[in-house]
DNA sequence: ATGAAAGCGCTAACAT
DNA sequence: ATGTTAGCGCTTTCAT
């Protein structure tokens, strides 16, 4: 995964004899003073209008192709306001779901000729902010984002989208804005997760979940409420842990885990809501010796590959990921391209998948 | 992890009036013309020059406070030809040690005011070209890269390097470049790992590793080989194993492992030299029932956080990749900034930990 | 069919 | 201390 060289703490020498004088690009005036001809006709030669000789065209694009010539995207987004990228902004890069989601925009937006620029913000809403902000001074043409854990407030998208940012959710919505999203049914995969282990015999079904306000908490509990109830168990409120910061720090998941077995009637399985809290989770209770799934049952949201070596393999609900992705950057394309302002806008729920592992079986 | 909201694939309604009208942000002009000023001097009281009398400072910085100015990122890369923003090539962002490198260099970044651009080059020489030239295009002000397994030809870096955009290499570095570089020690991390498991009873290691072309691959290679000579163990070309892609598609992997346990004379371990290639063997390994570590012992270079809830938990050797990432950010920094030519590079190595556990140790 | 000029937002050299 | 002008690279009216 990483890498290195011959031999160790060398300091070789050098002069990087430019370093003040930056990449003179060959620029269309470049081309037009070389050829005799106006800037203006270079550009459109190059951009092939009608209004150029085929030979004129044929000398510039001929030149140009000989010189190498990319037009700077830079005086391009400054004239025309928009650039051809388009902007990421989740809460972590290190995160089994993120990066996959962003493969399949990266996916959709190279076939597409667009530029990708990801953002974290690490849960914070101020970096939320600040990233979003960046990314629309950059004129990006559009925004893809998954909100941070802290972000209640939503005036930054709210204002950009009002003058016009085209912005599509995905995982982490809003019901307070109106415009594309993208999701995974979150709540059949919480049913889906806790029946299976009712179905294993567990009785006493508890909840590891991030911030009560995220749209996935919500509906993952709605999910995990509904097939509590279609089976005739009870809900316990103190079932229910929630991890502010949906287990960013492993020390969060750890203390519900903790809260978790220190209750007088103790759960004997949880459905962890998240790749952290999943992982996190297994991590505690075997720390803690708490065998899985004897003592123990487990069903995790996660996308990690990985889930078959862990000890025990552990059951997961999967979102698909990169699937979600495309279709996000589909959507989005669509709203940045499309001539007309925008009037209805689409909520996409696509299908998560359980696979059944050790964790959430009994062994007798 | 994920989210999602209320009810299922629902469609709402909602027009986006403005899809046209772009962000008229405000401006200098703006503030000039609101002041009965010139746009020099409301750009010279922005930026607190000195000869801008403390009223009219105060007026434009006031005013400019409360219509929220923002400079325009843009016009400004136009102008002066930077940006404030540096641009990272690796090959994957779905992978622990990038995600943990990329999480450093934002850190760094971050304080000191630089934005941060994040490519993939998913291994491609191809997608690593484009993705070059659109950040210098973009004007980033200096470049993070990690060579993509495909890249042999270094001119795209070489011509922009030449033009002066400084450059800083880490994991995968080049040594036909000169410019700062950071990376692990690998020597010793493959040292240390293939040691370990000749000092648990291991006769016959493996080595499980990447492209051998990369400067990571040769480096470890290189290690591993010390450690068997030096406690007169033999070396076999046929016990080396090079996965093209270092495990990027898991079928390569896999492969891989077969050819390792359809050797006539089995190997009894394996060092695998990637985090890819380590979970990867795991999984393969347990699919054909190989015991870990009775049948199979390893060793493997990861920064997952998850090798001890693997099964067996994993001996890895670790690299200091939110280090490595600050280190390579502070040196790209200080090209940048340096008003000077550079004139000696600095190759930095920091140290990789090995934690044992159990995929290393014989039970019996 | 081609060129001249203006303008995107900003800074800086050059007046005054 | 403040204003005027030019220019970064490009497109696009508006001439010709």
């Amino acid at each position: 995964m990483t890498t290195r060289e011959e031999s160790a703490g060398c300091t070789s020498k050098n002069v990087n004899l430019v370093s003040a004088m930056k990449f003179e690009a060959i620029t269309i005036k470049d081309i037009a003073k070389a050829l005799g001809l106006s800037t203006s006709t270079v550009s459109r030669a190059l951009r092939g209008s009608y209004e150029i000789s085929a030979e004129t065209k044929k000398l510039v694009l001929e030149y140009a192709e000989k010189l190498n010539y990319r037009p700077n995207p830079i005086a391009l987004s400054l004239k025309e306001k928009r650039s051809r990228s388009i902007g990421i902004v989740v809460c972590e890069i290190a995160n089994n779901f993120f990066s996959q989601v962003i493969n399949g925009i990266e996916s959709v937006a190279y076939k597409k000729g667009y530029y990708v620029i990801i953002s974290q913000s690490h849960e914070s809403y101020e970096r939320e902010v600040a990233n979003t902000q960046y990314l629309a001074s950059r004129s990006v043409d559009g925004l893809l984002v998954s909100l941070s854990t802290e972000t209640t407030d939503f005036s930054h998208l709210n204002k950009l989208h009002d003058k016009g940012l085209p912005i599509v959710f995905f995982d982490r919505i809003t019901e307070e804005m109106q415009t594309h999203k993208v999701i995974a049914n979150n709540f059949n995969g919480a049913y889906q997760a806790t029946e299976h282990l009712i179905k294993s015999g567990f009785k006493r079904i508890a909840h590891l979940t991030i911030a009560s306000h995220l749209s996935i908490t919500k509906e993952r509990l709605a999910g995990y409420k509904a097939a509590l109830a279609d089976h005739g168990l009870p809900f316990e409120e103190s079932l229910i842990k929630y991890c502010r910061y949906g287990g960013l720090v492993y020390s969060e998941t750890e203390q519900a885990v903790d809260a978790l077995l220190a209750l007088k009637k103790r759960p004997d399985a949880v459905v962890a809501a998240s790749d952290k809290l999943s992982t996190g989770c297994l991590t505690a209770l075997a720390k803690r010796k708490v065998r899985v799934p004897d003592d123990m049952g487990i069903v995790g949201f996660t996308n990690s590959q990985l889930a078959e070596i862990f000890h025990p393999p552990l059951t997961s609900v999967r979102q698909p990921a990169f699937e979600m992705g495309q279709v996000a950057m589909e959507m989005l394309i669509q709203i940045i391209e499309s001539k007309h302002p925008m009037t209805n806008y689409e909520t996409k729920v696509l299908n998560t998948e359980l696979t059944v592992r050790a964790s959430s079986v009994k062994s007798k």
